[in-house]
DNA sequence: GTTGCGATTGGCT
DNA sequence: GCCAATCGCAACC
């Protein structure tokens, strides 16, 4: 069942810990159907130095002050998408980053856009759309979940020592182990 | 108008 | 473990 907006606009640590083993769907743009389950994500919110919005709100990161369920796509080191999902309510900034599904290949935010075909030309997607080609399902049972510092902030200081990172323990799917 | 760098990855030492 | 690739954008001047 596709998550509605309701889910997306609960407080922004509940979400992301509800979609940890959700399903993430998505028709390629050639057509191609993929739907596989969250393996890891990360959390930002504008309160900590981790986050994109935390000196305010940007032509960059304006997608993150919309409403829950929406797409944030930006683009890293010049090369990846990195495909965040906004939580929360309109206004305050705070975003899902998802880091691996359980595929092959889609362990790491950058190698999964690619698998998705998804691009920045995706930002701001509607996942609550009926008709959008991102969106969210909920998922099967409740894992069993693992919580660790988030990866690659080392310039957030002591935010950076948040456990806001969230994986499946023992995935097999995982950019890396938690600590 | 200019500058510095990043929520990464893959390849090489 | 180290480093290059690559470019939009934020933060300065």
């Amino acid at each position: 069942m596709r998550l509605l907006r309701e889910f997306f606009m609960r407080s922004p640590m509940d979400v992301a810990m509800d979609l940890v083993g959700a399903y993430l769907c998505r028709v390629t743009p050639d057509g191609t159907a993929i739907r596989a389950r969250i393996a890891e994500l990360e959390l930002y919110t504008q309160d900590e130095r981790g986050c994109h919005a935390f000196n305010g709100c940007t032509p960059r990161n304006d997608a993150m002050f919309m409403v829950g369920g929406h797409a944030y796509v930006y683009l890293c080191y010049g090369l990846h998408n990195m495909l965040n999902i906004v939580v929360g309510q309109k206004g305050y900034a705070a975003a899902v980053l998802i880091r691996a599904l359980e595929m092959p290949e889609c362990n790491g935010p950058g190698k999964l856009t690619t698998v998705l075909g998804i691009t920045r030309g995706d930002n701001k997607t509607d996942l609550c759309a009926g008709d959008s080609s991102i969106w969210l399902e909920v998922r099967d049972h409740t894992p069993d979940i693992a919580a660790g510092p988030r990866i690659g902030i080392d310039y957030a200081g002591a935010d950076a020592a948040l456990p806001w990172r969230f994986v499946i323990r023992d995935s097999d799917f995982l950019s890396r182990r938690v600590d």
